[in-house]
DNA sequence: AACTGCTTTCTTGTATACGAGAATAACCTA
DNA sequence: TAGGTTATTCTCGTATACAAGAAAGCAGTT
């Protein structure tokens, strides 16, 4: 059996993106890998929503795959912290309390202005070439007022300062925890003038870390991805969208 | 079939000690769950080292069960960075360069110093008496000349500054990646001295922390962990010893 | 009519079976 | 003898089968 096989089940619209990294090869040498991924992404989208019941025989028959590897994908993302496997009680995509999401955020802004600390300090040319660059390629997406078009860009110029830290095991947790904020970064941006404030905030960054101002750097990433004043009460609005939508297929 | 029976194969030497924390119960309900923490356990000890083949097969028969929980279990190894399974090559124990180790010091000593900063805020009375009982436990154990017993009271001193950051979710994060750092923080107490010095660091953290000065203590925590100077060749020796254990198994 | 206890059904957790890729050994050729 | 090619074996990845626990439905009692 090819493993191109894998691709059925799979909706129309996504079926071009990959979301993959350039490193990585298009096709997945083992088929929880490849369901790990899409699940995730369906995760990242909202259209698997906080709460829903994800039914191992149901997901092997939309996929056209046995149990086993969708069992081990849900494994992997239960470990990822996106779902949680019940004993014997079955897998849900993880509920995140609007406080859990709070102290996440608050990690993520610690672990991100610690990669400007150090991306200040390390900064090559290369890195800096490709850390303007995603700033200057946002630009271009402010003005579309397409939200999901400026989600991408922005992912793009985080991961510029991740990889301007330069510590590997820190740029893959940061990667990581990103990934599990995924669907409630992606809300936020639907917010009105979040996308421009957000923008304006990457130019001090870029500033910063550029003039080798590590301490500003690092203060204004926290400052850029802690979640507080008004900003909590658009987090409410968008957590419980999520859940609204998840809630008729529970 | 009982699940008490998935104790065979258990050394007679770890028999007494579960390692779990008192909220979770003694008896697993899945069977990979049990093996997940017993292969853990074991990676931390050093039994399993740096790069030794854990055959699925081969940890199937001696735990007494099939290949899918152990299969299982590795997957979560994998996923929480312990253990690395290679396509169609089988699963190892994940060697760390000494570079990634570092690094993963760094961002240890980040989260640490994070707990520090938090706990230095929020200390309620009960933290404090943990924090401070914590402490003191391990003064007991600085004769007794036991690098084990003193090894455990170390956690218990640094879990008592994470339990007070009073953010579960960073909890979480950095008892995960202590757990990834087992083995060789386990080592570095066997270096001469070391344990008398740490011990030291340990009262000026808790006084920084009872005093309320986060930042001091975020700074202390951050000395505390991260590794440099001669406490690097230190580490690139245990290292080694660590990797010598395990390649004759390989 | 509500609650409790039992039975049935459904889903998960584990075992087993099988096919395929990788590692290794054997063999042939230069 | 060394290198490369092929055959064999061994382990992994996936499919299928079965058993056990949880949830749902049913009935009987108070």
């Amino acid at each position: 059996m090819k493993l191109i096989q894998i691709d059925a089940g799979r909706s129309a619209a996504e079926e071009d993106r990959t979301m993959n990294s350039p490193e990585s090869p298009p096709v997945a040498t083992r088929r929880s890998e490849y369901l790990r991924e899409t699940i995730e992404e369906r995760i990242a989208t909202g259209e698997y929503g906080p709460g829903m019941r994800l039914d191992e025989s149901e997901l092997a028959e939309e996929f056209g795959v046995s149990r086993t590897p969708i069992r081990e994908a849900l494994i992997q993302l239960d470990s990822e912290g996106l779902v949680e496997m019940r004993p014997r009680r079955g897998a849900i995509v993880m509920e995140v309390s609007p406080q859990r999401l709070c102290e996440m955020f608050e990690v993520m802004a610690e672990l991100e202005a610690m990669c400007a600390r150090l991306a200040a300090r390390r900064l090559t040319s290369a890195d800096r070439d490709e850390l303007v660059a995603a700033h200057e390629a946002s630009q271009a997406a402010l003005g579309g007022g397409d939200p999901n078009a400026y989600f991408y860009l922005n992912e793009r110029f985080h991961h510029a300062i991740y990889a301007a830290s330069h510590n590997h095991f820190l740029i893959e947790q940061a990667r990581q925890l990103q990934r599990r904020l995924r669907p409630y970064r992606r809300m936020q941006l639907h917010v009105r003038d979040r996308v421009k404030a957000s923008f304006d905030e990457h130019g001090g960054i870029t500033a910063a870390i550029v003039a080798g101002d590590g301490e500003r750097a690092a203060q204004l990433l926290r400052d850029h991805v802690t979640v507080q004043g008004e900003r909590f009460s658009d987090l409410l609005v968008s957590l419980s969208e999520l859940q609204e939508r998840a809630r008729r297929t529970r």
